[in-house]
RNA sequence: GCUCCGGUGGUGUAGUUGGUUAACAUACCCGCCUGUCACGUGGGAGAUCGCGGGUUCAAGUCCCGUCCGGAGCGCCA
């Protein structure tokens, strides 16, 4: 019997220090090259690869020629320095390598069902149809490229804690198990079993609870806090997803934007070492819509748009002569009729009438609407040689919004976007805004939210211009968090239920709980949610929130691997008081 | 609910104005090979082109429908 081998240490950290020793190695065959009289094995683990010579003077020889990819293997043998002519620098082990001496299959393996080991020996992966990298998870997961993206996440979670540990904060964990708040995104549902007809929801994020814990004088609470929402699905939108909600008491707008912006900055540099200037830019909500026509708007390209609202006003070009708002976007390029035609068609979806333009070539305006353009537009815009004019007019948050959809796709197209990590706050949102649909105001962020204390006096009477104590968190044009200052008055919380059309007694039905709290001597307070997903995802080079999730679901909402959502059985349902409609 | 894009051996791709045996790389299987590191080399197997229908002498290719996937709109306090 031979003497039971443990594993030294992990194939990756092997480096020309341990030349010399003994290891025991255990980890998956990555890739291996037989020359006939000569094996090389490339043995991976988490921590990376490194190779493995097996001569054919070794009893091992003969399980190494039966050994395949992903097989898992265990290796004794002895750390060699390579001749230099033989160092592999792409990988970080390539300067040594172990002369096996025995060699046990602890596991065979299939073929798998695409390339796993390009990424680990320094090449680049092969794209995979992501339909079959999900419904293959779990070797999808042993690429590179997930290890990498999942430690790195860890590693953003582990410095929050640490950060806001120093900084004084608690972890406090909030139930899953909730009640129904059908305010804002529909909610995922739980049945009750031991009282039958009666419903949990899933947390929309823990708002109301981190409120009572600042009511109860925790002060400073944080969680990193899985959220639930019933909502179709995006490249970064899933219906289970991960916050950092904190919160705190006595704190001002400010106190809470320095905070966070010193946790982001902090977080970058321990997991990337790059270094975000402090503080952020701070842009109000007005400014950056006028400016990017967008909330969360890309400050990586500037292609900023100028209002000429006043140049075109009573003018002759009847279509935008009347309008409330005319907004111009000068692209150093001269656009194709092709991909302004392109543009066009995204500056619809988004509402506009159109998108007019102009080229500028050889000194003068020509094409498209040229002729109409006012003089007097050139005190608004520099206009220089090679420019493409685009235009849309209309009412002021179509036109905003439209062209900043034309602005995003100009800064992908044209490849302005610089690499980099570029944060941005937006503060200063509107507390409510007009919802046509149901004929009423309805609120911004959530109903918690504090007006400005500046502008509460126009809360009945004009509601549309009172800012809230909002602040969005930008990071590379997604919105990685958003908070607020919230109410803390019970008077003042009830005003702004009143405000919203909930009446007294719906107030207490649904949030009687939260005006209770109130009631008994709530502190000042404000927090912020970060999208953890989102967060992680721009740090790691991600267009999709997927890459950083370990199992996430798919644009249906599925969760191909083990086949989520699912049947259940009628026994099952009958427990929890649940019948099925056949027609549904 | 809507718009757009895609679906060809296990994987990644090519496939022209419709034309004969659906091509290439890689992975896989079997040989040969003692310094490779995407080893090399010789051979082999592997796709009814997502599915159904239509047009045509002829469809991977054109048309209609449908399924699956992705991007976006609506939605997401």
């Amino acid at each position: 019997m031979l003497k039971p081998m443990r594993r030294t240490l992990y194939c990756g950290n092997l480096r020309e220090q341990h030349a010399g020793q003994s290891v025991v190695l255990e980890g998956w065959v990555n890739r291996r090259r037989d020359l006939g009289g000569l094996i090389f094995i490339d043995l991976r683990d988490r921590e990376g690869i490194v190779q493995v010579v097996v001569s054919p003077d070794r009893a091992c020889f003969a399980e190494a020629n039966k050994v395949r990819s992903e097989w898992v293997v265990r290796i004794e043998g002895e750390v060699r320095s390579r001749p230099a002519e033989q160092t592999n620098s792409k990988i970080k082990t390539g300067r040594v390598e172990v002369v096996a001496n025995r060699l046990e299959v602890l596991s065979e393996a299939r073929t798998p069902p695409f390339p796993i080991d390009a990424a680990w020996r320094g090449e680049e992966d092969q794209t995979v149809n992501e339909e079959v990298r999900l419904k293959n998870r779990v070797m999808d997961l042993r690429r590179r490229r997930l290890h990498d993206n999942l430690r790195l996440r860890h590693k953003v979670i582990a410095a929050i804690y640490r950060f806001l540990d120093q900084e004084g904060f608690i972890s406090v964990e909030t139930p899953y198990l909730t009640r129904s708040t059908p305010e804002g995104a529909r909610d995922f549902l739980v049945p009750s079993r031991l009282e039958p007809g009666h419903f949990y929801a899933l947390p929309q994020s823990p708002q109301l609870f981190k409120q009572m814990l600042m009511v109860a004088g925790y002060d400073r609470y944080f969680q990193i806090a899985r959220c639930f929402r019933d909502e179709d699905l995006r490249a970064d939108r899933q219906p289970d997803f991960t916050q950092l909600d904190l919160e705190m008491s006595f704190v001002t707008q400010d106190d809470l934007i320095d905070l966070n912006e010193r946790l982001a900055a902090y977080v970058v540099r321990e997991t990337t070492g790059v270094e975000l200037p402090l503080p952020f830019p701070r842009l109000t909500y007005a400014e950056v819509m006028n400016r990017y026509g967008s909330d969360k708007p890309d400050l990586r390209f500037g292609l900023e748009f100028s209002d000429v609202t006043q140049a075109f006003q009573g003018g002759e070009f009847r279509a935008f002569a009347s309008a409330e708002t005319v907004k111009v976007l000068a692209v150093p390029r001269l656009l194709p009729r092709k991909e302004i035609e392109e543009l066009e068609a995204i500056a619809k979806s988004k509402g506009a009438a159109g998108l007019a333009w102009a080229r500028i070539e050889n000194g003068a305006l020509t094409g498209g609407i040229s002729k109409f353009i006012p003089s007097s537009l050139r005190e608004q815009v520099t206009l220089t040689e090679g420019q493409t004019l685009l235009l849309v007019a209309g009412s002021w948050r179509k036109t905003v919004e439209s062209l900043g959809a034309v602005r995003l796709e100009l800064g992908r197209r044209l490849g302005l976007i610089e690499p980099g990590f570029k944060f941005l706050w937006v503060v200063d949102f509107p507390l409510l805004e007009w919802d046509e649909d149901n004929g009423r105001w309805t609120y911004m962020h959530h109903p918690f939210t504090s007006p400005n204390l500046d502008d509460l006096h126009l809360l009945e009477t004009d509601p549309g211009q009172v800012r809230a104590y909002a602040y969005d968190f930008v990071f590379n044009g997604s919105e990685a968090g958003g908070g607020s200052i919230r109410i803390h008055r019970r008077d003042l919380q009830e005003r702004m239920f009143a405000q919203l059309g909930i009446g007294p007694a719906e107030a207490q039905e649904k949030f009687g709980f939260l005006l209770e709290a109130l009631s008994y001597g709530a502190p000042p307070h404000g927090g912020i949610a970060w999208g953890l997903d989102r967060f992680v995802a721009n740090l790691a080079g991600e267009e999709s929130i997927r890459e950083v999730i370990a199992f996430p679901k798919n644009k249906e909402g599925k969760e191909t691997l083990t086949g989520a959502p699912a049947l259940v059985d009628e026994g099952q349902l009958a427990t929890v008081g649940l019948v099925v409609r056949g027609d549904s």
